[in-house]
DNA sequence: CAAAGCATTTGACCTGGATCAAGGAGCCAT
DNA sequence: ATGGCTCCTTGATCCAGGTCAAATGCTTTG
């Protein structure tokens, strides 16, 4: 089921410079993540103590009330973080891609449950593991701050928006977010992959499918948008489509 | 239109033991604060460090957007923590009691804004003199990570409430969270306090003033609270409310 | 390529909570 | 006390978005 790429290449690590093997240093992730804390000199500390996982589209690795042990690093793939209520609904608390830190409760048990909406890899490191690493390099703990107060700022901007913005609001706020955070890498282009189900965005906006759904619609009819397939968006009118998500128009 | 509390008292700093005219060591927040991660023998320090100002019920001390220059510790008092929309639709995003450390953004700009919903004093730190704290005192940054994680864990279960809770359910929420965490100095009793308004209840749980004053009565009327005054709530049927806030019943 | 199985879209209708509109009730300052 | 606040409650009505119900794709598999 899961399939870990290290196990497609020779593993000639003794014969090479240790950097060309080691998982870190060729991590596509490391520059957004955490891991950008830790010097080069250092990587191979930092690859000793990660496990690669790789997990398979669908599947929870994170349980909301599990007992907390490991934290993990997303590397490749996307994965939705959310609540669930005992009668089943849910709250998407947000999408973690490439580059994002999971697990930062202080508490012994996980506060939400993860599940990857496409093929995922993520580091993982125990409890104690990161601990050790935190001790070892106080610039970790200065970056993972850092982090933890980035996502509180997007917390109360995502409160905000689930306690007093409209429905059409809601989406447009959720298409220039992601234009903006979601793809660091990509060019200056206006289009948006949308990994997740029109179901997962109703969870993570406070609404419904249908409503999320008639939204893209009107969107579509007034030629603020298209979508060339359900996993992409092309915003053709950014400044317009900011002026509603900010409460404008 | 300040009042620090500092000016009132005489300044014989030299005739005594510094500890006796040190506001950190008689502070009653103390306890709960980040600042419990600082040793006694450094609290001098501590002081030295921090500027106590007194803020009037009404007065904002914080702008969302304004350059970012200092971090406050909540001592005394309630601070409403908020976002507007350019239309004057308000989210409280939390409040904060004495021991609240406020300003956790890594930003240049405040990303929320501040207000005293009764008295408040707050101690005041420079950014840079923070700065300092933390290279001196690295168990305060650790104590400040936790504090982050914290506020992650309950802006998450907040999340949950305004994307897919009811009016009912919110309400009871917000009645057993404040017993639960508002009260830690207060016994083992079922009075909660509520020195905010209705109006700013409504904007903390996403409702409007006269769903949050019906949604009250309701309960009155079936016997699960009492409201000897409009600042106070006695809780009747604790279980039955955790329930409701659960999502049960 | 048909059939099954989803995810998505669209339409018709319904409802929880918003909005609009009076009244009460506590709280100063005069 | 009394007038003038502001905050809170309660009732009547409305509507944005939820719910229910059918299509309509889009993949996957045989």
């Amino acid at each position: 089921m899961f399939k870990v790429d290290n196990m497609h290449r020779p593993r000639s690590i003794l014969l090479l410079p240790q950097h060309e093997h080691d998982p870190c240093s060729s991590c596509a992730a490391r520059g957004y993540s955490v891991c950008s804390a830790i010097d080069d000199k250092d990587l191979g500390r930092l690859a000793a103590t990660a496990i690669v996982r790789d997990i398979a589209k669908g599947e929870t690795f994170i349980e909301e009330g599990d007992s907390a042990s490991d934290f993990f690093n997303v590397t490749r793939g996307t994965v939705k973080l959310y609540k669930l209520l005992p009668d089943g609904r849910q709250q998407v608390t947000g999408f973690a891609g490439a580059g994002h830190f999971l697990g930062l409760a202080v508490s012994n048990t996980y506060a939400f449950s993860a599940e990857a909406i496409e093929p995922t890899r993520v580091c993982r490191f125990s409890r104690p593991k990161l601990r050790e690493l935190l001790h070892d390099f106080p610039a970790l703990e200065e970056r993972l701050l850092q982090t933890a107060c980035n996502e509180l700022v997007a917390a109360q901007e995502q409160m905000l928006l689930l306690g007093r913005k409209t429905a059409r609001e809601r989406v447009a706020s959720f298409l220039v977010n992601r234009l903006e955070t979601a793809m660091p890498c990509a060019g200056p282009t206006d289009s948006v992959a949308l990994p997740m189900t029109r179901s997962e965005i109703a969870d993570y906006l406070g609404l419904t499918i249908e409503t999320v759904s008639r939204t893209f619609s009107r969107f579509k009819a007034e030629k603020r948008i298209t979508t060339p397939s359900n996993a992409e968006v092309v915003i053709l009118d950014r400044p317009w489509l900011s002026g509603v998500a900010a409460g404008l128009q």
